[in-house]
DNA sequence: ACCTGAACACCGTTCAAGT
DNA sequence: ACCTGAACACCGTTCAAGT
């Protein structure tokens, strides 16, 4: 609070008058990220390319902005922009002929999915500066008693070598996940109405 | 600090002749959380069962210490349990056969699945006082423009005559995600050590 | 060895008072 | 209508000083 206060050239105190507390405030900023995620419009899409598309899209606006990870989930007040796009995704499934059940658990695995991996990104090495190997040598390094635990070395020396492709890793948990759903429900690829 | 050292009986000074920061605190109690997690020795049990029962657990501890959550995973100064519990999952898959790259990526879908749901989980209705559908009425009641978002009212009206079951929902992601993992290394099923 | 008083540099928030 | 000074009830942390 006093901090913006300061960004915004005046007092802590004067914010008051636009929120009503710091809480209220977090929770319009949760809703510009939500802002930043981008869905289809339920039925204009195959449902499976939808998916996927708001999933890389909500990866996205999460690493943009890493303080919401933990925030976007089980706000009481969700904003208008939180609600588009919940309403939307279950929209697409429901528009390609998934049943409400059904709609909610591909939702629940997907979206869990989604916010789990960010969290895992999110703090870990590479986005210091770009360079996971760099710091995976480090840590290598700091930790000599690791002996006991021959998958972790195995593991950092393979990532110190090779470095950790977050990206192929997010694509590849993403299309296991979209595999699943399609398979759980038997819809391969349906088009949009059904 | 202060808090702590009170419920101590003792000023909150005193407790850096025991650790140097919060945060060096807050690693401690962390890796008491992971001490929790359950993981069978690699090649002991077969893989799907052992990932299952270490996710389960896993869950369970998190819902034990939602605090934890967050935290838990990107920690630069990992505990023993922690590598414990990493080495254990690592070395479960590789005793199955799955070739290092495959384990990573197993692991790393499974990890995200378990931290994403923990962390909807967290918070959300439900375990105010394990009422649900009581939750969900009420909030129904407090949108009224939910009008725009057809697909979000039809799922409260739903959960707020059925409850919600998170255990359900938890376990179909997870069976989900094992399918998955099976189907995408070509193991089904293979027997401890081959 | 273990604890603490005083102090520093912070927080979010209220409220009466200013313009 | 919009801002603020003073104040309250907090934080984590340091350090010299106590026993």
């Amino acid at each position: 609070m006093r901090k913006l206060g300061a960004q915004l050239g005046v007092e802590a105190m004067s914010l008051y008058r636009y929120v009503s507390s710091k809480e209220d405030l977090l929770d319009g900023l949760v809703d510009l990220v939500f802002a930043e995620v981008e869905v289809d419009e339920p039925g204009t899409t195959e449902w499976r390319t939808a998916m996927r598309e708001r999933a890389h899209s909500h990866r996205a606006a999460m690493r943009r902005h890493p303080w919401a990870v933990g925030f976007m989930e089980g706000r009481m007040q969700p904003g208008p922009a939180s609600l588009r796009v919940h309403d939307a995704t279950l929209g697409i499934l429901r528009a390609a002929g998934f049943p409400f059940r059904a709609a909610v658990h591909a939702n629940s695995v997907l979206d869990a999915y989604v916010y789990g991996f960010a969290l895992q990104e999110r703090g870990l090495p590479a986005q210091a500066d770009g360079d996971t190997a760099e710091v995976m040598r480090e840590q290598a390094r700091h930790v000599p008693e690791m002996s006991n635990f021959p998958h972790l070395v195995e593991a950092m020396r393979e990532f110190a070598e090779t470095g950790f492709d977050y990206d192929a890793e997010f694509a590849f948990g993403l299309e296991l996940i979209l595999d699943g759903i399609e398979r759980a429900e038997g819809f391969s690829a349906v088009a949009p109405g059904g």
